[in-house]
DNA sequence: CTATGGACCTGAATGC
DNA sequence: TGCATTCAGGTCCATA
């Protein structure tokens, strides 16, 4: 479900309710994409320091480790302020809970194609692991639009899908690397090392100023995403060509175009968006 | 090293 | 109405 925005978005609805909070109850339910690499009583009277994002993981700081929370293709979170048990009973698609002295947080998967993984350090296995092949973060300066164009010259594939790849430059899933393609100009089939620098420095630019957006209204709505406090976001309206096929393209008026690449749709605008 | 297809899992929408 | 097929915001892994 949730791209960089969307993650962010759930970060910062809940990253200072949760700051200073005693891990007081941890419940697991059904398995997720990977077991949590520790036994939960561990986390027992360990504070939260700080909720960080890296690419589309959620990284919860703790006074003793850290835990990494992905939230797939399907995962929401919900938190639920104060120290009373004023949680729910869990439904059938809630599969972790961790309680707190100022709250409870939720992650709801239907797929559980999610995670929740625990690092006893920053240096840890698995945890080390899913994050070490992750690219630059696209909203800091790291991102280079020179740096960018030299790794897009190594890689042939259609730059649609060296954008999903996230090993170039994290965040950019299914939805806003059409986006970010179409407000670039640049058609999703294109080999990344055929892009010109000034093409790539307009893709760069375009990447930034989808997902810059998206995070200042909320995140995505498409099906249903909402923030820890259950509130939606408006990027569906804003939607160019993402779920417009057969719609007239709202810069030009052609046929907006859908095809699949790597099992995954693309959409287009074959007038506005050149090879 | 890169590129590609399959795998994981459930639910909603679509087709016959 | 029922049943089968397709699709959905991700990404790891095996294979070529």
């Amino acid at each position: 479900m949730p791209e960089l925005p969307e993650v962010e978005v759930t970060r910062r609805s809940f990253a200072d309710a949760i700051s200073g909070a005693r891990i007081l109850a941890v419940r697991l339910g059904a398995p997720l994409r990977w077991p949590l690499g520790v036994e939960a009583p561990a986390l027992l009277g360990r504070q939260v320091l700080a909720v960080r994002r890296r690419g589309k993981y959620l990284l919860i700081d703790l006074s003793e480790g850290l835990l990494l929370v992905h939230l797939g293709m399907s995962g929401s979170l919900a938190f639920v302020a104060g120290s009373q048990s004023g949680l729910a009973a869990p439904g059938r698609h809630d599969h972790f809970d961790l309680v707190t002295s100022q709250g409870s947080l939720r992650l709801h998967d239907p797929r559980r194609f999610g995670a929740v993984v625990y690092a006893a350090d920053q240096q840890q296995g698995m945890a080390l692991k899913l994050l070490s092949g992750l690219g630059v973060e696209p909203l800091e300066d790291g991102f280079d639009a020179l740096h960018f164009f030299q790794l897009l010259a190594r890689r042939s594939a259609p730059i649609k899908q060296v954008l999903l790849a996230g090993d170039v430059v994290v965040g950019v899933g299914n939805i806003y690397a059409s986006e970010a393609l179409f407000l670039a100009g640049i058609r999703p089939t294109v080999a990344a090392n055929r892009l010109s620098r000034v093409r790539v420095a307009r893709l760069h630019a375009a990447i930034r100023e989808v997902l810059a957006r998206a995070v200042a209204q909320g995140g995505s709505t498409l099906r249903n995403f909402s923030n820890a406090h259950g509130e939606s976001g408006h990027f569906q309206t804003q939607a160019m060509v993402y779920g417009r096929a057969g719609a007239a393209c709202y810069q030009c008026g052609a046929t907006v175009t859908t095809i699949r690449q790597g099992q995954r749709s693309t959409f287009y605008c074959p007038r506005c968006q050149k090879l």
